[in-house]
DNA sequence: TTCTGTTTTTATAAGATATGAAATGCAAAA
DNA sequence: TTTTGCATTTCATATCTTATAAAAACAGAA
């Protein structure tokens, strides 16, 4: 069996899967359905169910396959949890740097690589993705530029704003349809992180649902440009708050509207719920943002009052 | 003498520089502030120098440096017009081979080198824009998927809703700052293309154009987000427009109001200005666009009222 | 000093080969 | 039939070398 990224990833997706309960006790789990599931071919696959079976989750039987596990061990939703692939740490590495000045505004590729330990392969990759969230460029001779973006407590600002421009307005869109399907994940999503204990949620999830609450709505409207454009804008500001502490108290605030905008949708008050998305996004622009900055004391300042 | 793809780009910029009048005649041209205007290196900007000397565009003196000639050749307008170095020709080739369903949906990097002729770098080069302008991604494991963007004319009705939430919507925000440079040279440029015979000037040219107003008028807004948003759809677009034919008429009305546009913002009636570019993009959207769709049957009913 | 002209150094591109990982084809089992 | 398990093919990365382009350093002219 090998072990690559690829299969990494999904031996964690697929545990994930499984254990969250999407496949029955029992079940035959197909090889190539997963692996069209992820939109990979059966041998990344075929490694990943080696290792889940390695690991209990699954059973093997001799030319018939693997079957979910009748009983699912104990401690594997823990350790699938806690040990999620760290997909690309010199990114946020670098990106992190970056942030914090530690990197001057113009590098060639060599540094990277040697600063980071990188191949040219890894590099390529993520200079592509730093190019696609919009903060590195390439200059037009030798050597990469990094872009003076999400690097303030204005560009916080700034991205709200934008998202008070497009979110409210995705709802009116002509192509907007109601899924009862994701505004039901989306509501059990949100309902379990007001029950849960939220120190024990890690933040990078609590971060990420929110992410999720506000995509998966704009998707509705069925206008793509709407939802790449806040998809960037999130992006961006992952990037920023990678190092923000989180203020539970707002983000229970924060999760409660939520709740509020589902309800209007599935009540089919679509301008109502415009209207309260403008108005969430505008509270957390004016400084009720769960986020709490620390990388500099200036704008750890700017942008909190005190907690209250 | 070297001749770069980069130095030749530097060459054909700074003839347009030249051409257009922003030296004066006899004016002396230094190595490092051409270098730094476009932020490279003196090496290739020397290589571009010693190519307009012999265009005769300038003018060398040993020890001293080029200078911008006192009479500048006749013809140079028109070849470096014509000569323009047409970066990334397999760009645009692959574009339209997808926009035509002459390629899959998804693709090695393999089929695309050998299709194209093209290096390793040069794909690279050549996905790394794709990825940024939002049709292209990278699959799992092997390969590259294709986004099913901007191939139907319900994209463009799509950006153009995109558009007008954003673009009234940027004009409104706190950083809004008037720049009379920046409005004056988009009313000379509207101006000229209404005065000029349109037929004289390149349908490229006029697109350009087209882009260039609405991003130069969303960078007042001082929000990157919005600009960068626009960027993103204008680049899309052109992708489509790229085989569209031009409707001149549609041209003509579309540069009045621009020009509309302008005088409000001068006047500092910047409300009013936001609500004429909500209307101007409303009239685009309202099959009034100045371009005409011919790369399937369907789409050209679809997208046009009979030519009248 | 400032800027040019030239040299030196460094950075990326290109091409070849080896290796490893993913995709695909196919026989055999269910 | 469908699906597995394995073999084969294809694709992409890692690494090295050479070539070339760009950046940086520097001497000397203005």
């Amino acid at each position: 069996m090998r072990n690559s990224d690829l299969s990494d990833r999904i031996t964690h997706q697929l545990a994930q899967d499984i254990l969250s309960g999407t496949f029955d006790r029992g079940q035959h789990i197909r090889a190539q359905s997963i692996a069209d599931r992820y939109s990979v071919s059966r041998t990344p696959v075929r490694d990943a169910l080696i290792a889940l079976e390695t690991a209990g989750v699954l059973e093997h039987k001799q030319n018939r396959g693997y079957f979910v596990a009748e009983t699912l061990p104990k401690q594997a939703q823990e350790y699938f949890q806690a040990n999620q692939p760290e997909k690309n740490m010199e990114y946020h590495r670098i990106a992190e740097d970056w942030l914090t000045d530690r990197l001057p505004e113009e590098v060639t590729e060599q540094l990277l690589k040697q600063r980071y330990g990188l191949t040219k392969a890894k590099l390529n990759e993520l200079l592509l993705r730093a190019v696609r969230e919009g903060w590195m460029e390439r200059k037009d001779g030798y050597g990469w530029r990094f872009l003076p973006v999400a690097k303030t407590a204005e560009a916080f600002d700034e991205i709200y704003r934008f998202r008070m421009a497009i979110e409210p307005t995705a709802m009116l869109e002509p192509g907007f349809e109601i899924n009862r399907t994701v505004l039901d994940d989306q509501r059990r999503i949100q309902e379990h992180m007001l029950d849960a204990d939220l120190k024990d949620v890690p933040p990078e999830q609590l971060l990420r649902n929110g992410s999720l609450f506000h995509e998966e709505l704009i998707k509705l409207s069925n206008n793509p440009y709407f939802f790449t454009a806040l998809q960037r804008v999130n992006q961006m500001r992952r990037l920023m708050e990678y190092r923000a502490e989180i203020n539970r108290d707002r983000l229970v605030n924060q999760c409660s509207e939520h709740l509020e905008i589902l309800e209007l949708l599935e009540r089919g008050e679509i301008a109502d719920a415009s209207y309260l998305m403008r108005r969430h996004l505008s509270g957390a622009l004016k400084r009720k943002s769960p986020i709490a900055w620390n990388w500099s004391e200036e704008s750890e300042r700017d942008l909190n009052t005190p907690a209250g």
